[in-house]
DNA sequence: ACGTGATTGGACCGATCGGTCTATATTTGT
DNA sequence: ACAAATATAGACCGATCGGTCCAATCACGT
């Protein structure tokens, strides 16, 4: 008989491992080389983990990577954007300074190259990848409402679609500022952007 | 001595290839698919050279690829940069409107889903190539001061200032609009992208 | 005609890739 | 205690990578 279902109780040896972690490490790698940048031998030597464990728990590089990537989309943009979605009291404009500041910071101020993990899968052509493109599209649609709900209680009489064109916008904005962060653009041009963006959405939903 | 000029005139055989024809073809290799996603037995291929003439000729693969990149900004960049500095009677927004079309129809109508070569390159964290980052950035310097001098014809009034902050946000725009499309983004996103850009346009830039 | 020197194709190389397989270790149910 | 099931390490594999080398080819200057 056969079980329930999450049951299948049977023998076997315990994982000598902790998930989280090891897909952490994982996603860390690929957001820093992307696909074609991270090796199978470079999990093994960053996670401990054999070939074998990684074939057994995660299966081949595209799931692995799939994984990372959602792992991504789990942790670092679903937190960004229920960040910028919630009412903390905090200035909106002030909020949204600080996203663009984000990846300028990054690159200029800690040297931090690795830009947005999605920004980079998305720009990176790896589309056929299972599952990819959507983990994609749901990580920028997360961005895209949590910006919407900021734009939203800086302006709450602007209509809901206006609302969401803006909302895209600046996360187009954001996207060409994490790719030109990627190269070292000068930080006066990022600077602009930022500022110009800004100037924008002021002067666009008037407050 | 017959020779013109620079020339230590020695005999040998002739190139059976005409340079320019195989640059094109590594380029269109190199944007549609990045570095990594090119094998030099690919440019064997499309270009119908052997190994040895492509290194005799070139260089190794990172030279193909600053080879290629180059070309991509003297030719499409480049052409880009004079066709939206121009000014050829046109109105100003129609033609930021057709910039900003471009990615949208090339993924969406034609399935082209190649992006800008300088803005995968610049995304792809590829930088440590020799002369990468310096063509990226004087590609994006070309685009930009096409955008100025267009911004500048639409509103002559503006300070220098104000068109290069707003020239930086379109460009970014764009860049971000490309990195969208080629994970296809839906059509509706995009254009919202590109409607808000131009309202923006219009009203930070009043006529 | 002839030799010099550049061009060319293809064999060859070591390194590395992603992926598989087998032997062994470890845990659980009975 | 024993068998079944799982985890792990590492050897192993074929494919492919970028790059080198060499012998053959060909054009030019003399």
């Amino acid at each position: 008989m056969s079980n329930s279902k999450n049951e299948t109780r049977k023998a076997g040896r315990k994982p000598g491992f902790d998930r989280e972690t090891v897909v952490q490490a994982t996603a860390d790698l690929f957001w820093a080389r992307g696909y074609d940048g991270v090796a199978l031998s470079d999990i093994m030597n960053e996670t401990g983990l054999s070939k074998s464990s990684l074939y057994n728990s995660f299966g081949d590089k595209d799931a692995l990577f799939q994984v990372a990537l959602s792992h991504y989309g789990s942790t670092v943009v679903e937190t960004g954007g229920a960040w910028l979605a919630t009412d903390d009291g905090s200035d909106p404009i002030e909020k949204l300074e600080q996203l663009l500041s984000g990846p300028i910071e990054a690159a200029h101020s800690t040297g931090d190259l690795r830009g947005c993990f999605l920004c980079n899968t998305a720009a990176d052509g790896k589309m056929q990848i299972p599952g990819i493109d959507d983990l994609v599209g749901e990580g920028f649609s997360e961005l895209e409402a949590g910006l919407t709900a900021l734009l939203r209680r800086y302006q709450p009489d602007a209509h809901e679609d206006q609302l969401r064109r803006y909302a895209r916008l600046t996360l187009s904005v954001y996207i060409g500022l994490n790719v030109r962060s990627r190269v070292k653009a000068p930080r006066p041009v990022l600077m602009d952007i930022k500022d110009s963006l800004i100037e924008t959405i002021k002067m666009s939903l008037p407050h």
